[in-house]
DNA sequence: ACTATATTTCTATATTTATGGAAATATAGA
DNA sequence: TCTATATTTCCATAAATATAGAAATATAGT
């Protein structure tokens, strides 16, 4: 992971209505929802709505595949450990139990 | 944690200077590092620099504190714990092992 | 081919953010 | 109190980003 990737994928999320979108995607699973359920859900217009999940995909945090007449889009789960992981790289310069604990318990 | 105050974290680390001195910080431990040593190391004018910490400050996830004429700032570990398992809460719907492997493993 | 539905692209406007020099404000040692 | 050092505030400018209506494009059912 380069820091310019790490900004890019941090500033795809460091907006409102991306960081619901996003969310919403997590916790829908590797299924993923169409676009326009996602519009729906979240109240965003359909062209505010494709400029965010192109941020969102041209960031890798998502995915996206057709199935007939709807996209849908889903969380790129890898994308986000590695960028989980590269902001608690080194923490602490390797001293143990440095950090309180998370409720996140990656396998 | 409430989405504004996710967005406002999540921006204060999407931005390249930003997200150095998180980095920096975040190995760097409890002990943390003055101002001037985090401009030096990375080569940032001290009116920007002043500028980033305030945002990072701001955002809570850095910590400062007095010594002597130093300021020392540090990683806001709690906080940046809240962040992650933000993102990560009820991911995939609850399904164990949705996720791939992660090397962060908070206690 | 025609029609309805799904999504994207185009466009203009409004808003927010980053940069760094110069000046101002601490802090502490002599 | 004078001086040196550390950091912040002020300021103007430059650059990037968000918004959503209207038009364009794609897909599939009839």
């Amino acid at each position: 992971m380069d820091i310019k990737s790490a900004v890019l994928q941090l500033s795809s999320i460091a907006q409102e209505a991306r960081l619901e979108i996003f969310r919403l995607l997590v916790q829908a699973g590797q299924e993923g929802l169409s676009a326009g359920s996602i519009g729906e859900t979240l109240h965003i217009p359909a062209s505010t709505l494709s400029f965010h999940l192109k941020e969102l995909s041209h960031a890798g945090l998502i995915n996206s595949r057709q199935v007939s007449r709807f996209i849908y889009y889903s969380a790129n789960y890898g994308a986000m450990n590695g960028l989980l992981a590269y902001l608690t790289e080194n923490c602490c310069a390797g001293a143990k139990d440095c950090a309180p604990s998370s409720t996140y318990k990656p396998k």
